[in-house]
DNA sequence: CACTCTGATGCATTGGATTGCACAGTAGGA
DNA sequence: TCCTACTGTGCAATCCAATGCATCAGAGTG
């Protein structure tokens, strides 16, 4: 027991530095360094022999010195609403394996609304331990990412954008994703819908709503209009609601699935079927939209390509600062499933 | 407010140093540090000297230099199997904000089942980047918890264990949760009952198995337990299976509710109604589980409690690296709900 | 044979903050 | 007046790898 203490003691204790290295492979450390980053300079005989005693020593780079002689982490911050919204977990997963590609770590930065100007997170930011950041939260009456912007930190807007800040923007077409969506609940002859939207504050909300209302045929007064976190309990709560009024919709249009989910739990439970009753639909079409239970119509946005894009436009950004800003704004389609139908 | 668009305000190009500071207040740079962190030393005059000039300045620290000299980043690690399954940002969510409350970040690392011992992955959790590591992904052949925690990285494994490793573990009395289950079923009235389980390496499969077995009256035997990943697809595909069979059971104990999840979506798929056709019970009580849709009735883990804690843990086992190895166990709970009922 | 050039390696500095230790200044006591 | 005892600051080393520049050996040239 003591020996096996005292093996994994040493073995831990005694982390090879590059020097250690350069000892036994008898050069100096910074043939060490040349040689394990394959540097043309450094002879191939030289270089075998200094992989071999790194090998054999264990040695890995420490990179706090790499970081800090070479000014950049290789990280970057990827901010979220709230990770446990089946959305975010889709898009970090692909962004996470492009910046692994990449040889990018990320961090998490949860960054509820209430908090959008909170010192210390900010303070965070500035202390260069990021390279850059990917904000999927802007509001459009938020200051920080313009905060960020100006102090020099890369950042790329992700899903929902602000107009007139010149940084780069990966978003779907949220005034066609309103369209597409408008669009098909009047074609299947709906003329009340109620629209159980997010927070006010977004683009994405935005701009689906304005895309809705260019659809003729369809009224969409304010008081059809309701504004609420992109949540599960919102959509469940406003479309309780609604069915309790005097007059309910017979459709309504969800700010995306979570939402719609919320709303098709609360309908169901009241006992409303769907889409016999009412008809629901989406935005995003999340893995979970298509699953049997739920067979949620949808207008889909390629949530990939935005994830995937916006970590590529982040490193564009950060080897390159004074580059063009990029603007990408990615098409929409409707996932027809079922939960749409003509009204009663 | 003022104090916050001040930290921000600064346009300067170039980012301010500690001897900028010290020389804005007539210090020397080692008292600008040692006034910034409250040394008790340095007089109250002199700190507040050096306290504006660095907010004037819009000083932040630099955090790799802090982190190479202090050998230390702040920064964690949390591995987890598949970021979109909705148990992990349930998890992650938690995690975080008990991170973050102790002044850590996390950085998130994905290790699927397959690389367990890929040593390029590991090389980047060795370079003195991470603190430590949250482990919730371990499986019972895989040596990469021991070499890292022979290498003398702090970890924790969370959620998931190992026998005989010496390390703080933090999880359910799965055994029990098995038994809870069964139990549960056995008293309705079923006899015949399939289980769908995660990986056939994993602890908590292997417990909640062992201890269902241990409840009387129920039979398990081998073709009644399928192994698979703790997906969707995964109780869809066999609970599909399952109930095109001769013989399909009367109950499905679900590794996790994923699965239940899973298998209720095919059952219903299939035309079947649950709890009257066929009953369902899953592990977890993730939040969707209780969502109207499925009202899965299901054994419940803390899974808050083993997040804060593993949180919790990690930090104490990098503060002492020394200190006593740990092992939480916490108490799992039956939520009923109305998947399941009497057999037909 | 002297000299330049090239290739390979080492020396010493750099990145920016933290910190052990030395030291100047002041107050209090003898 | 001299000496001790603090207090408050500054100097310089430290963390560790990356890198500009100097150096040296050996090849090639006139």
């Amino acid at each position: 027991m003591s020996e096996q203490r005292d093996a994994l003691k040493e073995t831990s204790s005694s982390r090879a530095l590059s020097r250690d290295v350069a000892l036994a492979a008898g050069v100096s450390q910074s043939t060490v360094s040349r040689a394990l980053r394959d540097d043309p300079r450094i002879s191939s005989a030289t270089r075998k022999r200094v992989q071999q005693a790194a090998e054999q020593l264990g040695y890995v780079p420490n990179r706090m010195a790499r970081n800090l002689r070479e000014r950049r982490s290789r990280v970057v911050g990827v901010m979220v609403q709230d990770i446990d919204n089946a959305f975010y977990p889709q898009l970090l997963a692909d962004m996470h394996q492009e910046l692994l590609v990449a040889g990018y770590a990320f961090t998490l930065i949860v960054d509820p609304l209430h908090l959008r100007s909170d010192v210390t997170r900010l303070r965070n930011l500035l202390d260069a331990s990021l390279d850059g950041l990917i904000i999927t939260t802007a509001t459009l009456d938020s200051d920080a990412p313009q905060a960020l912007h100006r102090r020099g930190i890369p950042i790329v807007l992700s899903v929902r954008s602000i107009p007139g800040l010149e940084v780069d923007i990966v978003e779907s077409d949220n005034v066609a994703a309103g369209q597409l969506a408008a669009r098909h609940l009047v074609s299947l002859g709906h003329r009340d819908i109620a629209a159980i939207m997010g927070p006010e504050v977004t683009s994405t909300t935005q701009h689906r709503i304005v895309g809705a209302k260019q659809v003729p045929g369809l009224s969409l007064p304010p008081e059809r209009v309701f504004y609420g976190p992109y949540s599960h309990e919102s959509g469940h709560a406003h479309c309780r609601r609604l069915l309790q009024s005097d007059r309910p919709p017979t459709a309504i249009m969800a700010a995306n699935d979570v939402i719609a989910i919320g709303v098709i739990d609360a309908a169901r439970q009241m006992g409303y079927s769907i889409p016999d009753d009412i008809s629901v639909i989406g935005f995003d079409d999340i893995h979970m939209a298509s699953w049997h239970s739920f067979r949620l119509t949808t207008v889909r946005q390629d949530t990939k390509a935005i994830a995937v894009q916006s970590a590529r436009r982040l490193i564009e950004r950060i080897e390159d600062p004074d580059g063009p800003v990029t603007h990408d704004k990615y098409p929409v389609s409707l996932t027809m499933r079922a939960t749409t139908a003509p009204p009663k």
